[in-house]
DNA sequence: CGACGGTTTGAGCGACATCAATCCCCGTGG
DNA sequence: CCACGGGGATTGATGTCGCTCAAACCGTCG
């Protein structure tokens, strides 16, 4: 368990909308200039510390976010009170998207390293994403995406051994990390993520270190055998 | 294994649009009439007999599909060619959205019973969603309905015993059905629902049987006990 | 220094997988 | 009509992976 702090305190600022990496890449990407000055004013930007909760479950909120830097967990709780992870938010990720339909927020989301988000007013996705073609196909493409990886976790990260579900897991972490390094979440985490239990995450990571599948650098920052985790994940 | 019939062979004629009971309920309620004169043309329907694919992985298709009645499982295949069942689909819901942004179908769609689909190409909705603020909030409404489902799923139906898991999922089959019934899907299905062998699956149904938790009526037609199994699922 | 949260490791047990035999239902052909 | 065959469901026997409970360890912070 770690502590939650209020997104007030996180508060870093008006956005740099303007000079932002993301622009490109993100949900406005494709907005005219003047588009875009209308979009920059309501827009905030907050400094999460790693365990804070941007939302929770049932919370309801008119704000959408990006994630500019960082990674989040998107949590589910089962009746009993146990969870899971079902989704991890990162860079150029949208989170929110519910609200457009205005429901309440359907996870906690949490932060798990420190991260950047930007926060913007759902009305203003819903007022040009009438009209903008350009922006309606955003939004699919971005349901689309959220999909895929739902569909990918339960194939993936719920199906097989443990060992498999972490090597999988770990490959995935990974990813489009030229470096084939990445950083280890929380043994509760993944055992969140996997449907496992922390000891057996432990065991499963240590056993990995002894057979030189990951390398630890740094502590919690491994370096991984691709090959090798690859034919574990397989088969 | 069930084999697998061609869609040519289950086409049954000009889809009955204009009388379709789902009309107002489905995709394209909010039409004006003008509008849906245009649509009716190119609209099939389908006549899916059990173990049918209505569509495979990595096919390029261009056409979406709504169920007018039965089921449908959607299947993604691991590397080691175990497979897992994502979602299902009933009455009224659309398949193939991913078409919509140039993408392959992300699963195998194969009917679990007698299954009638309407298909219809995606060009049509890509033509009126770009203009139809209304057909743009019921796509988002679809796509946000499937991502719940997906979550759903690794929550309620991939974590857990395997009692709690076979439990979660009558539930959810007989759920929205007055007199708490349902029809049983094949052992082998509920194990790639539920990440679990065709024979734990067997096993537990068997046993919820004897425990009084379920009757049979016809084979395979089960009625349940709603608050025992409530019980079971949640803790 | 002690306390605390997270990680690791151990021992024992139980739930589920595995392998295999039997049963049951139905359709098919002699 | 009945024998036969096949596919799914059931049941059993056995092994094992992962859960549970518990202790020890480790780094950090007060």
């Amino acid at each position: 368990m770690v502590k939650s702090v209020t997104l007030r305190e996180a508060w870093s600022g008006e956005a740099d909308c303007r000079n932002c990496a993301l622009r490109t890449t993100v949900l406005f990407a494709g907005l005219e200039e003047e588009d875009f000055d209308r979009i920059h004013d309501p827009i905030d930007q907050f400094d999460l510390r790693q365990g804070t909760a941007l939302y929770q479950t049932g919370e309801r909120g008119d704000y959408m976010f990006t994630v500019r830097s960082g990674a989040l967990k998107l949590v589910q709780y089962l009746p009993d009170g146990s969870q899971r992870i079902v989704r991890i938010a990162r860079g150029t990720d949208v989170l929110g998207l519910e609200v457009l339909l205005d429901e309440p927020y359907q996870h906690d989301a949490i932060a798990l390293q420190r991260t950047e988000v930007c926060r913007f007013p759902a009305r203003l996705v819903k007022d040009l994403g009438q009209n903008s073609p350009k922006l309606h196909k955003e939004l699919m493409t971005r349901w689309q995406r959220a999909l895929t990886e739902a569909d990918a976790w339960l194939t993936e990260l719920s199906t097989g051994s443990a060992r498999q579900r972490i090597a999988r897991m770990l490959l995935r972490l990974a990813r489009d990390n030229a470096n084939h390094d990445c950083e280890l979440l929380s043994r509760e985490d993944m055992g969140a993520m996997l449907g496992i239990t922390t000891e057996t995450a432990s065991r499963t990571i240590a056993s990995f270190k002894r057979e030189g599948l990951l390398t630890e650098t740094q502590p919690n920052h491994v370096i991984l055998n691709i090959a090798s985790l690859r034919r574990i994940a397989e088969d």
